[in-house]
DNA sequence: ACGAGGCGTTTTGTATACAATTTTTGCAAA
DNA sequence: TTTGCAAAAATTGTATACAAAACGCCTCGT
């Protein structure tokens, strides 16, 4: 967070998720660049990021807008991501071995009490990033880092309940099997229902959200 | 190609290309500035833009490296590109149906010469565009842009004898078929396979390519 | 009323100077 | 020789001024 650009990046990041930005809102690089207290370079260098994790999208003449995630776009979202992720799963058992099954029950077994979030957070980014490089695909890495925003992961983790971690982690065991017999379609399998269930979490929660109004 | 973004952008991808700029090899903002005749902001734009299609990596300090493309790296780019269409290809049967097929129909029934090289890579071009289009998946569109350089795909073409093509057409056939009836699997395997085989074209080319060093 | 075209305003694009950082070089001491 | 360190050089980051392009509004003609 040290550079300009950074402070410009995150900083529009979050003006987006807290909704000071509204979806759909054109986004001007002077009224921005004032806003955060850079100049317009860094923040320029930003919203190209942004674009990349597609959190901002531009017009046909370059002007950059608030991209909105509708459910169907988060339902794309967690589609996309549990194809890729299952294919990570699969390289990893095909590729990692009882090596990174060994690495990756350890990280399991060390996880903490079940009603603290954000243990649960800190322990499942180690898991998906060990398991990441364990696939050993630097592309596959970066497209799933530009897909997978994590508010998204951390709102959904929000609306686990002690049975939901429990089965979270049930899951991973299991992941840690099927990779140190190296069955890559079982992985694959695992994975792809850990992230559906994971998205149908969110689902209900936006929806009962949605109620309320 | 009328800014100075856009001519940095095809500028560095030519010389990265055409191997005027090896694989590996660091990529000075100032000599590249130099070189193509724009000052540096734009050919820093049109680092991020390649970063974002694999074409550039950066180091941990903010240098610029030409990504190197070896068997391995083109064998996930097919893998990941034959999982990403694939997709495409069951969901453009799903929500497309035979709307969808009759305007595929059209592109392929069109098909010219198959001994025309240029003319069957813009066909081909079309059809996958109409595809896509089909879907109706922003995201999924660009990412696939993002991974799909083009001149690998002309690189492969150009390997392609008339028989090849004839198949390729016909796989595009039975794709706009899968699409007519619905059958979101039919239309993902067909695809998949499609994409696969001509992964296979692409390093039997290259092999032997090799074999003649 | 309605569309075409022009003109001022707003927004993005580009060049350039300077600042900050990283890498390399050179030299001295162990 | 090797190691440590400091100065120099190379490279990237940032701010800013000006250029170019896009947008919106208004007028004018039909």
């Amino acid at each position: 967070m040290s550079t300009a650009a950074d402070k410009a990046y995150s900083g529009i990041r979050t003006l987006i998720l807290d909704g000071s930005l509204a979806a759909g809102e054109q986004l001007k690089e002077e009224e921005l660049a004032d806003r955060i207290g850079v100049s317009r370079t860094p923040i320029r260098d930003a919203l190209r990021r942004l674009e990349s994790e597609f959190f901002v999208t531009r017009s046909d003449s370059q002007r950059s807008f608030v991209a909105d995630q509708s459910v169907e776009d988060i339902d794309e979202i967690f589609t996309l991501r549990a194809m890729l992720e299952g294919h990570v799963a699969a390289r990893a058992a095909t590729v990692g071995g009882p090596d990174l099954a060994a690495k990756l029950r350890e990280i399991v077994d060390s996880a903490g009490d079940p009603a603290d979030v954000d243990g649960f957070l800190d322990h499942n980014a180690d898991f998906h990033a060990e398991l990441l490089a364990g696939a050993g695909s630097e592309r596959l890495a970066t497209m799933l880092a530009r897909l997978v925003s994590q508010p998204i992961v951390h709102r959904t983790a929000r609306h686990y309940d002690a049975a939901q971690f429990e089965r979270s982690l049930a899951e991973h065991r299991e992941l840690v099997d099927a990779i140190d017999r190296g069955d890559a379609e079982w992985a694959r399998s695992v994975m792809t229902s850990h992230i559906r269930r994971a998205f149908h979490v969110f689902e209900a929660a936006t929806q009962s959200l949605n109620r309320e109004k």
